[in-house]
DNA sequence: TTGTAAGCGTTATCAG
DNA sequence: CTGATAACGCTTACAA
């Protein structure tokens, strides 16, 4: 490994004068600058980062922390937070929590021995004393503590807007899927959708799931059909659910979305792969990622903040899933 | 901060002893164990990890660089790696390539200013110079330059597999979608299905295709059947492609598996949610990641190594776009 | 069994 | 404008 000082030796100069110029900091004579800059080259030097960040006790690393990568909402918010942060030269050290406590205390702990300079959190443990002792910043996502910085979509409006236009489009008996508990943005979902069918009047019945999982999400569909086979609109908790029932439903010979509309949450890639295109409530996952990125660069840097809270807007796709809505509305 | 030396102090020993007891390395007399554990317990300690990585020139984490982890791929490559890392206590620094030479070698150089130990990579340029003067080791995932470790399904293997079961299911007129030439497993794949299909006396139609990505990938499947409207067999390159063009199928209204077989490949989670669910060839992406991971660990810890070429089998998943197959095969 | 001190590769202070 | 040097927090000879 090539250091500071063989560059230094080859220039013929001290340290201190090669830390100024790569630094860009203070004097250096133009000549001095040429023979360091010279010897960098011909050494192919680049500073050991770690040295740095030992000295300046801060690196150009930050901590991000999801609850699983492998589920497909996740990839996308990853993407836009490691864009956003290669822009500025951040590198990411990243951790699956399984939305496990003690998982998340573990991987911040070590986030904190490789002096990150902040974290991107999804958890649902905001308030724990994980977060509220820790002296760099952290930008939530997907949850919002009223005092932490955070972004978020509105996922009650988002519930709201999905019962909204499967009321619109004609559905009646209605079926909400209501994701796992402990997950909250999960339940404002669920809120949301239940607050609307209610205003327009109407009843619906609940089906509970515990997880997001994959192996999981066909067991929910088929005990949505057996228990309600006569609904006629179902508002998933997420794409993955979605998809789930819509397989079901056609397998079981039910004809989306005369028979039966169905609604997801998320707007996943893939949703608009499927046959039928699936109607769902987007999220723009990308996005938040990347504005939770840009957030926390700010707080790292110490740049003035307009808003700690940024909320994203959620929209309404409408694809296959859905009928197409009367011109009365 | 804490540090070793408060550690010290509140115990009343040398950070020397400290040191001892926190890496149970050479002697210390249980009772001043007892009483450093106590200090360590009392101050909520824990080292350093870039003090420790600068002394010894080696740290904890490990780099992983992928094309792209919003790629469905990709995530269970990730989540396995993750897992298997997260058991030895590594940590991942984690960047998208892009297929990007460039954004590879700017990774890569990050990687070792941060004194990572080790790289695991799916790249397209595994004989760049960025890996070849690398003193730490590199695993590849998928591809397999012979003289380095890797980890790899036998992409050939799968596209002689997937045109066997096509054919085997009455698919005559087979179009193979080609992959971007720049993606080696793309090619084999190609390659595979092209050797069983001419084994077999048949032709086929080819649609190439440059990228994976979901935006483009309607694009392909508008062109196949716009080309070769009369196909009955799709061997796709992966599933993303695979569902575009079952979409597509279905949209204009052919029955699948009747009028038209597909198979992708990758069997990504949600390859057995779509409907008809989708015959493919698997290649298991997160035991692929965790094998990348045990291998990388053993070079790490230069542990003997029976192979360093891990290939791992690919299968055929028997699903709803590929006919039932007749008794006599 | 324990402590002292050098050293890991940088940066920043201070003197020249 | 440049160079010595202390310091960042830890590990490890080496000495005691």
């Amino acid at each position: 490994m090539t250091t500071i000082k063989d560059v230094a030796n080859l220039a013929g100069v001290s340290v201190a004068t090669v830390s100024r110029v790569i630094n860009e900091r203070g004097y250096v004579h133009a000549d001095t600058r040429k023979k360091v800059e010279e010897a960098v080259k011909q050494l192919n030097f680049s500073p050991n980062e770690v040295a740095r960040s030992l000295y300046k006790r801060k690196s150009k690393l930050i901590g991000l922390l999801l609850p699983d990568i492998a589920n497909p909402y996740f990839p996308q918010l990853a993407r836009g937070v490691e864009d956003r942060m290669q822009e500025q030269e951040f590198r990411l050290i990243f951790g699956n929590s399984d939305e496990d406590e003690q998982k998340e205390k573990d991987y911040i702990q070590t986030f904190i021995q490789n002096n990150v300079v902040g974290v991107i959190s999804s958890t649902n443990y905001p308030h724990s004393s994980i977060y509220e002792n820790l002296k760099i910043p952290v930008v939530f996502l997907d949850r919002t503590p009223l005092d932490s910085p955070s972004v978020f979509a509105d996922g009650r409006e988002g519930g709201r807007l999905a019962a909204r236009e499967i009321i619109k489009r004609g559905s009646r008996r209605i079926t909400v899927m209501q994701g796992p508990a402990h997950i909250k943005p999960a339940q404002d979902r669920f809120e949301g959708a239940i607050e609307s069918i209610r205003q327009a009047g109407l009843d619906y019945r609940v089906i509970q799931t515990t997880s997001f999982s994959f192996n999981d999400v066909g067991l929910w569909a088929d005990e949505l059909f057996s228990k309600y086979g006569d609904t006629d609109g179902v508002i998933a908790s997420n794409d993955i659910a979605a998809m789930a029932v819509l397989h079901e439903a056609l397998r079981i010979g039910k004809k989306v979305p005369e028979d039966m509309q169905i609604i997801g949450f998320d707007d996943i890639p893939m949703s608009s792969l499927l046959s039928p295109g699936l109607s769902t409530i987007r999220q723009p996952a990308y996005e938040m990622g990347r504005e939770a990125a840009g957030l926390l660069i700010k707080l790292v840097e110490q740049a003035p903040i307009e808003n700690k809270h940024i909320q994203l807007p959620v929209s309404f796709i409408e694809r296959g899933t859905t009928r197409k809505v009367n011109s009365d509305g």
